[in-house]
This record gives structure tokens, C-alpha cells and sequence, in this order.
DNA sequence: CGATTATTTGATTTCGGTCAAAGTAAGTGG
DNA sequence: CCACTTACTTTGACCGAAATCAAATAATCG
């Protein structure tokens, strides 16, 4: 029975797993996470360990379990921006040949399930609803770029900040109900990142950092604790 | 026989189709196809329709068969960011919820060949090859928009204008191969349309292209036909 | 505790934006 | 066919937000 999601008959390590409830795993049965989970591995990657290099061809996909997981992209000359940060429990990886090479490196320590690219293109071929799950991963993925592209293109690095910060508070804050007063958060990013995430430099992110704690608009303790007391006020300075 | 694909039994309209070559269609049968083009319509739309709006949720999704469809977004104070241009024979829709909405509106005129939602999600379920076509064109579209990233966030006025011209080169000049020295097109964007795809202002964009004008990197024609002699001499300015 | 790295703050520059005007093209109706 | 309107594009002068250059301060680590 497929459909029914028990724990019985389901591998130990998947029984807790956010990736079986929120991830692609959602759509496999017990024999099917029991079979894929023979060629499982789960392990811990500390920040700043490259997980997917641009050059090598990718030969296993993974769920991310904990942690940031950062894509990047570099040109000829060094200039580096994030394309996309990936939260637990989202699925890390891209099926089939790219046509655009990117990196993807630990932001924070990562705890990772990684299987081989085989392992899941066979299951996608018997059970169509992985494919329908990664789908929806990957379109949620597209949405988020569109977003950060209108961020890069049209917003003040003011705005960009606050959008920044925001996007961090929904995506790391455990349970961010849509509608919450407060919120305080660990940044994943260091200034460094933050600004090629958002297409700055790291003064005009420390900048305006610092101008929105002047404003009390956040707070923040050892430049990597936030707390935000009103989100509707940070929001209101996201400009969309 | 699903797989092979020949011209008997296959509807007249789609018959000489991009879409079946290259599109999603081509994931169906003869049989798929006769039961689609049922629902199927086939229409124009001339530059600046509007065809899908923000707000309104899609009840139809459509493929391009010839002409540019630009997708926007919008900010509450009017600021606006073209992300993402589909040429033939790309499929435009989102399907399963958006979690971020975007306009679509043909950039020019644009002929399109469009179904119901429900058709296609039918459809999928009975051929998860359609899911699968799916799933790679959406993918194709998320590698464009990381490509677009980092030209909004790193690349500089002259870098953007040089990547734009060479897309749009490689997508609407026919046939075109790889490794091509010369290139010759229609702009299917305005120059308001391109400062709002490459993050800039309308005069940027005029004095950025009159400079590659001056440098005899391109030729322009009537203000819309763009002339390349060297593709790369162009490409040496778009900075990846 | 000293050394190294990350972040903040300040002074100055610059690229692209804003404001303004002129040049061009494309209709439209007399 | 031509004046006239309207929309689009180019060009110029000037300005300002963010970059660059430089230094001080704070955090982290062996």
C-alpha cells in the first residue's frame, strides 16, 4: 500500500526525516525507501566544504537534512553571486545534463542524505509521483529565482537588505507561521556572502545593516544573532 | 504505438508542429495528440496583449509557436523586471500553484497554441513522459534565470547589453548552431523593455548599444535590426 | 595573548541614474 | 501627400547611490 504512510517497514533513518513529509521522499512507499535506502548516505559537512563542484559531473543528488546549502556562480574574473540558497528538507541537485554550470558549497554545517544519481532516476521511472514532487521542487526554485531576480535588478540595496533578512526569518525560524510578530534568527551568511547574494559590496551591506539596527528595526548580537521585534517594519522596507 | 512518431493519425495542426518536435507534445501519441487538440486553440496575439494576468489564476496554458513572450514582475511603486523571455516552441504556464505571480505579455506578435489546465494535468497522469518534458523545460528555465542573476547582480551596463544582444542572437536568429560568426535579427524588445530585463534605465541601454555601435561590434538597421559580424567580439564583452 | 580574519566606519570616486531637450520614426486625418 | 500628433530613441549636463580605497575596531582561533 503505497499511498499509506506509516512508519512501519520504514528505514530507521527515514522514519524522522522532514524529507519523507516536506521532500521528494514524500512520494515513495516503505519497499521503495527501503530499496533506495541500501545505497543511502547520511553525513555532516562543516561550512564552507564544496558539495557539488562546477566541473565535475555530478554522479549523486542529495536532501538537504539541516543547514544551508549556498549556489554560486563565478565569472572569469572572480566576481561571484548566489544564485539560490536551499533549506532543509529541499532537495539538492539537478536531474538531467545542465546547461549552466554552478557550485554548490555548505553555508553553515550541513547534515546531507545523498544517494546515487542512478538510485533515483530508476525510482522516477516506477514511481511517477517523484518526478511530480521534484517538479514542484524545482518550480518553487524558479519562483524564488524570478523573485531575487526583480531584488537584483530593481531594488535599493536598502530594500535588498530588509528583502534579505526576511526571506532568512521565513526560511530558518522554526515553524514561521505566515503571520508572526517576532522573529531571531543565526545568520547563515557572512557579510561576504550577503553581499554576493545580493549583488553588493560587503560596506554597503554593512551599511545598511548597521542603518536598520540604528532604526531598531532589527537587533543584533554577535553579528550573526538577529532578532527582529516587528516583522511587519522590516517588511515594510522590502519595497514589493 | 506511442513511441514512434510519424505524420499518420497525428491531427493536421500539429502535424508540422515545433511543439511536437521539440516541445512538450512530443511526449505524446497519436492518440494523446487527437484527444488534446480537441481543446486545443490556436491564436495570435499582437505585441503588448496581455496574456496572463498577476492576479487571475491561469485556467489555460499554452505553447509558444512563434514570436517572444516576456514574463514580468512588478513592485507596488511601478518599478518592474522582465524575468524571463520564452521563445518557441517553450511552454508557458505554471503549472500546480505559483507561490509568486507573474504577467506574461507578448513582447511581439506572437502565435500560440493553447489548452486547458485540466487537459494537460489529465494528460500527465496518463503519460508521465509529459511530466517529464515538463519538468526539463522548467528546468531549462531556472538555469536561465540563474545565468540572468548573475548578470543583474555582478555583470556591468556594458556586460549586460553584450549578454543580451548574444541570447537573443542564439535564440531567434534560425538555426542557430553553436559556433556561428555572423548573426543577423529582429530586437523583439523595446529599449524600455530591455532596461527593464537588464536592470537599467532607458538611457543606459541607448548609450551602452550606441558604444558598441561606435566600436563596430554591431550594426543597427532601423533601430530594430541588429547586425553582427563577429559574434565573437560580442561575446568577448559579456564578461563570463 | 598575539595573530588572523571579519566587520565597521570614513573619505573619495565613479558608474549609472535623473532631468532636460533634441532628433526620428510612425501613424492619422485633412 | 503633407502637416501634426504621438511615441520612441538618442544625446547632453548634472547628480547621487553604491563602489572603491583606506583604516580602525571587533571577533575568532591557535
Amino acid at each position: 500500500m503505497r499511498e499509506d504512510i506509516h512508519t512501519t517497514g520504514i528505514p530507521v533513518l527515514c522514519a524522522s526525516c522532514e524529507a519523507r513529509h516536506r521532500g521528494i521522499c514524500g512520494a515513495l512507499g516503505p519497499d521503495q525507501l527501503l530499496a533506495l535506502s541500501k545505497s543511502t548516505m547520511r553525513h555532516k559537512a562543516d561550512a564552507g566544504k564544496e558539495l557539488v563542484s562546477d566541473s565535475r559531473s555530478v554522479e549523486r543528488f542529495s536532501n538537504v537534512l539541516s543547514g544551508v546549502v549556498k549556489l554560486t556562480k563565478t565569472l572569469s574574473d572572480g566576481r561571484q553571486q548566489i544564485v539560490g540558497l536551499q533549506f532543509a528538507p529541499d532537495f539538492l541537485g539537478r536531474p538531467f545534463q545542465a546547461e549552466s554550470s554552478l557550485t554548490a558549497e555548505a553555508a553553515t554545517e550541513v547534515e546531507l542524505c545523498s544517494f546515487p544519481r542512478q538510485a533515483l532516476e530508476r525510482l522516477m521511472k516506477e514511481q511517477p509521483d517523484l518526478e511530480h514532487r521534484l517538479l514542484e521542487q524545482k518550480l518553487r526554485e524558479l519562483d524564488q529565482a524570478r523573485d531575487w531576480m526583480v531584488a537584483l535588478g530593481r531594488k535599493t540595496a536598502a530594500e535588498k537588505i530588509a528583502s534579505f533578512l526576511l526571506m532568512i526569518a521565513r526560511n530558518i525560524d522554526p515553524g514561521a507561521g505566515p503571520e508572526r510578530r517576532r522573529a531571531a534568527f543565526e545568520l547563515p551568511l557572512s557579510r561576504a556572502e550577503i553581499a554576493d547574494f545580493l549583488g553588493l559590496t560587503i560596506e554597503t551591506v554593512s551599511r545598511q545593516i548597521t542603518r536598520l539596527r540604528g532604526e531598531s528595526v532589527i537587533r543584533i548580537e554577535n553579528n550573526r544573532h538577529v532578532i527582529v521585534d516587528d516583522i511587519g517594519r522590516l517588511a515594510a522596507r522590502a519595497g514589493d
